[in-house]
DNA sequence: ATTAAATACCACTTGTATATAGTATATTAC
DNA sequence: GTAATATACTATATACAAGTGGTATTTAAT
């Protein structure tokens, strides 16, 4: 029940982003305020524009906006843009070819759990939250 | 969605030992058929050891066998034998200081798919599985 | 007692995700 | 043109999980 370092930034950056949709962002401003380092925050940047989340406007006065809804932005969506939401699919037990009709002993209690997850990241989009609180480090 | 290989070496030794629960098992024999690599196995055969599920016979002849019921041996509690179930609960956004009062964005959707995962794995035990599969990899 | 088979322990190496540094270049406001 | 901001690329450093090596210790068959 852990995500990697690179989908929480993800996480975070673009939920940080959603709670003003229409503002732009500068790089800078983005790490201050949610203490990624850097350059790591520039490649999941690039990473998400690609995807095309968000869009990027160079120059003096540029930054990063959202280049859609974000009720049209779907959470597994932002992960598999940065690593792969199937990194987050695999058997509990770490066996290559455990499926439903070869399944290991917890297969069908994991699934369970599992699916939970999947369900949750493939329905919720960053309009389904509630920005109200603010984050504390 | 995913454990580590640690908990997951655990889990797929302790599921299959619980086949057949009361045999004993050399560390030799399980290496071989769970593909885990040898030193590896027999630190966490050790961590296992300790936490009193499995006991240890040396000598000739030795080896691993249940030290408990196996419908006494909670998955949660395998888990935190060998790196702790904390590190599974932390907030999806990485913020240190997330919970009920002072909770992210995300933190009432991630809490339900958590909690999925924690109520499983403190309910679930090695009694509770289904192990007429053959596991292949 | 000897020997073989096993576990236990300490230190070290490897691998991979994460993080940093540096350089070059493009774009835009002023 | 200058400054501020962005992308792109390459190389390297760090941290931690995973895996290995070597030796000590325990036990039981013989």
């Amino acid at each position: 029940m852990r995500l990697s370092k690179t989908s929480e930034y993800a996480l975070r950056i673009l939920s940080f982003m959603a709670k003003e949709p229409e503002q732009k962002y500068s790089a800078k401003s983005l790490v201050e305020t949610l203490k990624i380092s850097d350059k790591y925050l520039r490649r999941l940047m690039t990473d998400l524009s690609k995807a095309g989340f968000i869009k990027s406007t160079r120059g003096r006065e540029g930054g990063y906006s959202f280049a859609k809804k974000i009720n049209n932005i779907v959470l597994a969506d932002i992960i598999d843009s940065v690593e792969g939401m199937d990194k987050y699919m695999g058997c509990v037990l770490g066996f290559d070819k455990c499926s439903d009709e070869n399944p290991c002993a917890m297969h069908s209690t994991w699934i369970h759990v599992r699916e939970k997850f999947t369900e949750t990241f493939e329905h919720k989009t960053l309009a389904d939250f509630n920005y109200s609180e603010i984050h504390k480090f």
